[in-house]
DNA sequence: CCAATAAGCGAACAATTACTCACATTCTTC
DNA sequence: GAAGAATGTGAGTAATTGTTCGCTTATTGG
């Protein structure tokens, strides 16, 4: 029942957008009653709330792993599987990805939300951090998080013009990462 | 009149959110009344359609200024004109932006609107497409969405972030840009 | 089979919202 | 300063929405 309430939701978000999201349409979609949406979440919000949960748990489990089977390996391949981990996920639903991400800023998070959302930047900081072992922490979290938003930026973008070729995406994403990176790769092999 | 109703909604939506934007909190936040808000606007779509109008009509106003300028020019510098226009508009009003971009998507656009997308377009097509002259005018545009797609991503996530020395991140989404466009460049004159 | 608990229902309610309109105020023009 | 036009007003309306609760239906354990 959670989970046709949340797969219900999705779709009316995918369909006809954040604003039009209300419970008597997640209601109707899922199949049950109102009342039903209420013995299973306190309120609206909490259920857009799980969702975006979900997603965040979701998306730190894919790149926990692809980051497990990219490490020990050169920055390109590493970079390539995290992208490539992203774009697998917004390709497949890019609309409800984008109103997600949109919803995400306005919503309070508890701890267990704060949490995840952490380890999911650590993932690529830890990333970089072990190709770029010169640079200052503070300059890998802002090169984590910049790689991370120009990531973001691009897949979206792509998403919303209806890109398909997953494939083609992630080499052009992982193409802007490396491009972004290199200048940062090559200082400590330059002078003083 | 017309303005102040504007910009009475342009801060409903930085303080409050796109979400509870209503034509309530308008007209108070306006110092008028709802009856006043009709009789230059016909709807409430109509009032969050003429924020997005004139933002994008500016838009296009100072990145053409800044192409001008910047034509004539080295691609980095180029580059580096378009992005700075992006930065200031962003960080001026990071959540106004950030949240016209999201309503942008769902929102019937007439003829001249979808024109002026066009033209904010066309202008960095432009200016790659005379930077890039060996590329295909297909590859160009694509790279020319990117390129777009990668800033408004890094831009987004500094003004959430809170970043406000628009100086350093123009460099880094300067840099970022040139690093996904340094293999198109190089490719002419590498073998074959 | 029955009682007890759980799960599901949807009409009803209160709050919010977009929008209207009959009236009031201000401005313009002679 | 009066007539007429233009502009401004805000209580009222109809529709929508989040939430509740008394009720029915299903499930379970003895």
């Amino acid at each position: 029942m959670v989970d046709s309430i949340l797969e219900a939701a999705a779709r009316i978000i995918e369909g006809e957008g954040l604003d039009r999201l209300n419970t008597n349409a997640i209601a109707a979609q899922a199949g049950a009653s109102v009342g039903s949406l209420y013995q299973y979440f306190p309120s609206k919000d909490a259920i857009l709330a799980e969702l975006i949960r979900r997603d965040h748990q979701e998306l730190l489990a894919q790149l926990t792993l692809a980051a497990q089977e990219g490490s020990g390996s050169t920055l390109e391949t590493a970079v390539h599987a995290l992208v490539q981990v992203a774009v697998e996920r917004q390709l497949a639903r890019p609309e409800l990805a984008r109103a997600l991400d949109f919803a995400e800023v306005r919503l309070v998070m508890d701890q267990e939300a704060e949490a995840t959302l952490r380890a999911i930047g650590s993932v690529t900081i830890r990333m970089l951090g072990a190709h770029l072992p010169h640079l200052a922490p503070m300059s890998i979290q802002l090169a984590a998080a910049d790689v991370t938003a120009l990531a973001k930026g691009m897949i979206d973008a792509a998403g919303q013009r209806g890109e398909t070729l997953g494939e083609a995406l992630t080499a052009r994403v992982t193409r802007a990462a490396l491009g972004y990176l290199a200048p940062l790769q090559v200082a400590h092999i330059g002078p003083a």
